[in-house]
DNA sequence: AAAACGGGGTC
DNA sequence: GACCCAGTTTT
């Protein structure tokens, strides 16, 4: 039996039952890859729930504002596949007519669709024979074949998505795509994959050559920097704390937070008088406080966030602030909604 | 070619 | 702490 013979085997024996699975709509295959991309089943299904029942269709999603959009991708993480997908939305809406393109190459046009995404809504929409190779296929690949050329190279990436194209069930690649993916993520698995009950076994170069563990090869470019955070939270007489937006460059563009004052190491005090002048918030008498004594430590891929959150009670109003009781309503990073969840405005 | 871009799970 | 996840875009 071929490669791809036992991967279809395979999957018809173990595919997960996946909301998406049910149909092979364009909309709902691009609004799924989207979202899963860099990103686990179990983390993306909730929010692929939510989106198609607030967005049964694009046109829908396209008449959304991008707040709104933000507010439901909140906690995912990756920001720009959200913005990319109202543009998207809209571009498809309004001069596709709500139609989605029907080739790789017209769908790699659009925003936030690259090689990967282009071949998955190519041949899970389309039966198109396209190969898909994403982490999951460059590891069953890389193994299976013994092949250790660094999967994140220039060089490799090439060599992939053609050992992916030789490879590949043209007659049924929609379920032969899904299946070397899904086999990836359940059976050859990162760490400590139970190859005994693997039916790729008897052929797998890695098991025979007892380099599993090693494959496959990745160079590692891990270079995270120190930031420090400082937010005023603050508390006017109007009952309203003030948020800004996000804009320009950098992570949670077009998210909401508290004004911050960002230094380059870690501060002690912080200069309230002077930020709340930038607000036009002038001669007002205030109190202040250090919302958290132990440095809060957020994580993301390439920065540490070590921030302090400094809550700011005014004797007067905010003006232009935003009331307590609609502060939930506005997309913010993960980093304040948990404060939020924590403070009990 | 390399870096930036989130958040959560796993070992 | 390091690695990974149904990758894409920008520099």
């Amino acid at each position: 039996m071929t490669f791809s013979a036992k991967i279809l085997r395979w999957y018809d024996a173990n595919k997960r039952n996946l909301p998406w699975r049910s149909t092979v709509n364009p909309y709902n295959i691009w609004l799924s890859e989207i979202m899963l991309q860099q990103t686990r089943v179990a983390q993306g299904t909730p929010y692929y729930l939510k989106f198609v029942e607030n967005f049964p269709t694009v046109k829908h999603l396209a008449a959304a504002s991008e707040e709104e959009i933000l507010k439901l991708w909140q906690g995912l993480g990756y920001y720009s596949r959200a913005r990319n997908l109202h543009a998207t939305a809209k571009i498809v809406t309004n001069q596709f007519d709500g139609q989605f393109p029907d080739t790789y190459k017209e769908l790699l046009k659009l925003k936030g669709v690259g090689d990967y995404t282009a071949s998955a809504i190519a041949s899970i929409s389309f039966n198109l024979p396209e190969p898909v190779v994403d982490g999951n296929v460059y590891r069953v690949l890389s193994r299976y074949f013994g092949v250790s050329l660094p999967i994140n190279s220039t060089e490799g990436i090439k060599y992939f998505k053609t050992l992916a194209r030789e490879v590949m069930n043209v007659k049924n690649i929609r379920d032969y795509n899904q299946g070397i993916m899904e086999f990836g993520a359940i059976q050859c698995v990162p760490s400590s994959p139970d190859c005994t009950i693997c039916p790729l076994s008897a052929s797998c170069v890695a098991l025979r050559d007892d380099k599993v563990k090693e494959l496959p090869v990745k160079i590692k470019k891990t270079k995270v920097r120190d930031r420090f955070f400082n937010y005023l939270v603050l508390l006017g007489g109007n009952d309203h704390s003030l948020l800004k937006q996000r804009t320009g460059k950098g992570i949670w563009q077009n998210l909401y937070e508290f004004p911050l004052i960002e230094s380059e190491a870690a501060i002690t005090n912080v200069d309230v008088q002077t930020e709340l002048e930038q607000y036009g918030i002038l001669d007002q008498k205030f109190e202040f406080y250090k919302f958290n004594e132990e440095v809060i430590v957020h994580k993301l891929s390439h920065q540490h966030l070590k921030t302090h959150f400094w809550i700011v009670t005014l004797e007067g109003d905010v003006p232009n602030g935003v009331s307590f009781q609609e502060i939930d309503k506005f997309p913010v990073p993960v980093l304040v909604a948990d404060f939020i969840k924590t403070f009990k405005f």
